[in-house]
DNA sequence: ATCTATTTGGACCAATCTACTCCTATTGGC
DNA sequence: GCCAATAGGAGTAGATTGGTCCAAATAGAT
């Protein structure tokens, strides 16, 4: 059903919390106590981001996650990449060793290309300051995502 | 990976085998023998399709399935609710049952639909036509598609 | 009218992947 | 030197998917 792994929405909701406290660092048992999610997954989670450098993770006491960034500078797409791995909308698109027993039929990758591609771009303009819009109020409302919702 | 099911993938190259024989009913057997795909499961997608009403089939002997509508008038939207459900991106767009524990993120509902309405969009956009545009030169060259792809 | 070929629709297995947990090593503050 | 917290790995149970099979219905042909 076209769905993206439940890591990344999670992902959004834990650098959401980050966010919402953007000078204070926060341990993983801390921000899943917050957001009421599986502890040792926010771990996980935390981890994977840091891995992709949208969190800093201090060690040792008084410790925690930092936003390496600020949410505006954020986008949806690369906490998806850190989480979930490139965005492939089908096995032709990455360079995957698919069954596509027919050669003339595969000729549609190319086509299916364009399609992630879009979908990538849809993932690329929406950052996570307009994901937390709704939530706190950062700067002007949040315009096209408002209007588009129902 | 926000991947798409192996059956919207199969289903595209199903259609695409009905499209390049307009007017011949085609079986299920005759399209697995054609495209290489289990032939089993090509019945299971055919059987999808026609309940999703973009093709039409006629039992009997002598039967198969038919394209309903121009390739053209299909876009890979269709095929993809027909085979996976309603494009969905988040437990959260859809009505389901997800334990999103603290109500207050889940205000991120609202955002998701937007990024959801985004790739749907993009999904609409594309027809079969334009996805099967390489194999066959129906009409003129697939123009914002080709440019997109690299 | 009967017979046969073929689609339909359902239930059913097996394999893969995901979400989740746990354990150990490393690192920084006290 | 000790404690707190991240880093990184491996490992497990459950869900979902891809694939198969069998009985029922239907339309053409005899």
């Amino acid at each position: 059903m076209l769905r993206l792994s439940k890591m990344t929405d999670y992902g959004v909701v834990v650098m959401g919390r980050l966010a919402s406290r953007p000078d204070e660092r926060q341990s993983a048992a801390d921000v899943a106590a917050n957001t009421g999610l599986p502890p040792a997954t926010v771990g996980q989670v935390l981890k994977a981001l840091a891995t992709g450098g949208l969190v800093s993770g201090t060690r040792g006491a008084q410790g925690g996650y930092l936003l390496s960034r600020r949410p505006e500078a954020i986008s949806v797409a690369e906490i998806v990449v850190a989480l979930d791995g490139p965005v492939a909308i089908t096995a032709c698109v990455e360079g995957a060793d698919d069954p596509c027993s027919v050669e003339a039929t595969c000729l549609l990758k190319g086509s299916w290309d364009a399609v992630n591609i879009a979908i990538e771009d849809a993932l690329k303009q929406v950052t996570l300051a307009d994901m937390l819009a709704p939530l706190f109020q950062f700067n002007p409302p949040p315009t096209e995502l408002r209007e588009a919702t129902p």
